[in-house]
DNA sequence: GACCTCCGGTAATGGACGTTACCATTGACA
DNA sequence: TGTCAATGGTAACGTCCATTACCGGAGGTC
């Protein structure tokens, strides 16, 4: 509770961003009080009206700061191997996880109702997440599909679905509180399955 | 604005509700202020509370009734039809639709973001719909299963998977407010990528 | 040691809001 | 027409909150 207390701003900073963080992601914007945020942090409420300048501000620092730490390994990722089979389920997995962190979790579920609030906050969580993996995967699968691997004609859309179907039901169930994320075995069936369907679904067959 | 003069209580409770979901749809639960409402409603305060003796009992009217009209569909249609390919695609496009549906949309933005709230609601509301769905979809694809013509082990799992296709990117771009909801076109021909890749997925096939 | 900047604690300010109370009006009914 | 319950409009009350101001201490610099 008085973790704020550290001398360099930078710890302030990054201790009030913390705080900040736990307190918006289980209230959400609205129902977040600074003095909830200050309880928790420790410290005086100038800190946050100095370092961030308002309520908007912070939340602000904390979407942006958050999106880059996460989702900034969807796109650099090594995610081409052997077999399109290991890329798809290396991919798959780290999706999961990225889609399971308490981070994205919390920021989703900010989003979705602030959404008209911070459209421009929004639009650049969603494009460095799950636009960006959508990219991704669907360079990975035109490549395949170059190398005769698989016949999907739309890349860009069975990306599309292949990320769907790991977000599957646990998503929503997650992010509505339902339960908790999975653990690691429950994530490697969740994708090994999802990968299974969606492999055969894009190979090429004995004809329609 | 005036919606609300009409006589009898139930057209004023009615418009009541209607008004006060376009409210909270809008700005979320904290957000929205009771004097809102009536601003859009007409009539006094004291109706609100009469009907729905507070805030918290008139948001969960807001919920169960539109939940009990919109979802209710999912699980007494008529979805077997002679082909496989036929009946995912009808399910298909029905699940789109209800996810896409503006009251459906409103209460997930809500219903994410005041999970700790309402824990019941939420409860409920998973339960009637995308549960719901998803169940009635794992015994289609059971039956299918027994018939041969499918092969796949986990039908639920598999069930799980075909939601999140539909869903695809779509859902998430509607609730974060970054596209309008889908034309019947471009529904159909999302729906129609998604069973292409699924049914080949689950279809026996020339061994792996 | 004097000075100065920074910071924690607390309170003040101004506004918004949920909820309740009051009053004049209305509309149905006898 | 007289009566009564319901209703609309408005204001009151108590609380909460974002933001700012004030005060006193701490720690570094000359």
């Amino acid at each position: 509770m008085v973790k704020a207390k550290s001398g360099r701003p930078a710890v302030r900073r990054e201790a009030l961003l913390q705080a900040a963080a736990e307190v918006f992601f289980e209230q959400g914007y609205a129902a977040t009080s600074i003095d909830a945020i200050i309880e928790r942090a420790g410290g005086s409420k100038r800190n946050i009206y100095n370092e961030f300048g308002n309520k908007e501000g912070l939340f602000a620092a904390i979407v942006t700061e958050n999106s880059d730490k996460v989702l900034s390994t969807l796109g650099i990722e090594e995610i081409e191997r052997h077999d399109l089979r290991e890329t798809l389920t290396a991919f798959g997995r780290h999706l999961l996880a990225v889609y399971m962190s308490p981070a994205v979790i919390g920021i989703y579920r900010i989003a979705v109702t602030e959404a008209n609030r911070f459209p421009h906050l929004v639009k650049s969580f969603y494009e460095q997440g799950p636009a960006r993996a959508t990219s991704r995967l669907a360079e990975v699968l035109e490549a395949a599909r170059e190398r005769g691997d698989i016949r999907t004609t739309d890349c860009r859309r069975a990306a599309g679905h292949f990320v769907g179907m790991i977000r599957d039901n646990l998503h929503l169930e997650v992010v509505l509180g339902l339960r908790p994320p999975p653990s690691d075995e429950e994530a490697q069936a969740a994708v090994a399955s999802a990968v299974e369907i969606f492999l055969n679904g894009v190979r090429p067959c004995q004809g329609k």
